[in-house]
DNA sequence: GACATAGTTATCATAAATGATACCATTTAA
DNA sequence: TTAAATGGTATCATTTATGATAACTATGTC
């Protein structure tokens, strides 16, 4: 395989579906869009929330953009849904056991 | 009133049970005890599950104490749980709306 | 076109979480 | 009574989230 392919086909797998679906369980991805349908159910604009909270709307994009890489604080998550009129409640899934797939 | 009653008051206040639940029910008071529940039901000392996690013992214990005043990172809480077999769900929960009462 | 609104991105400074080390208290077993 | 095991506390260094500012895109309205 030539070089120039298999780099197109490492990027094409980082963009693909298969990750896509993948990164949507993860926790913070859930979370980030719960937050903004909190925020938009309740009718406020990110500079709106902004004000409240007594920071800036650039910082209430990062909190919510699922491009940005950052793990809030529990504190952040929980002042922003008390802002918009919820409370946080986290709760601890056990995991089902992972076995090898033999197909 | 003399100001080492009201001192002693203060501090008495603070430990009062008032206090207690009211601290009880905090998210991060919550965490704390469900984090602890899930280690000691895995059967996992702190120092035990420091090493999974590549950290130390003295940080696991912050982390499950009640007294430390820190809020955690949502990375960390949820690499916790994960080396414990669980994941994390987050719910948000609207709040009743407070109103003044009148007695 | 000009203008306002809503959200994004980049950058820097600051605050706070985390990592690491050391030491202390309590309990339990030898 | 020692010693090990478990957990707590304090401190410092490092990493990272957050705050603040500025510039940008996209959209809609006049």
């Amino acid at each position: 395989m030539r070089p120039s392919f298999a780099n197109f086909k490492k990027k094409a797998l980082e963009n693909s579906d298969v990750k896509q679906e993948y990164e949507n369980l993860t926790p913070a991805y859930t979370l980030r869009k719960q937050l903004i349908k909190i925020r938009k159910d309740a009718g406020f604009t990110q500079e709106e929330l902004a004000e409240i909270l007594h920071t800036k709307k650039s910082n209430i994009s990062r909190l919510e953009n699922v491009n940005s890489n950052i793990s809030p604080k529990l504190s952040t998550i929980e002042a922003y849904a008390k802002a918009m009129g919820y409370q946080i409640e986290i709760n601890f899934i056990p995991q089902a056991k992972q076995h090898i797939n033999r197909t």
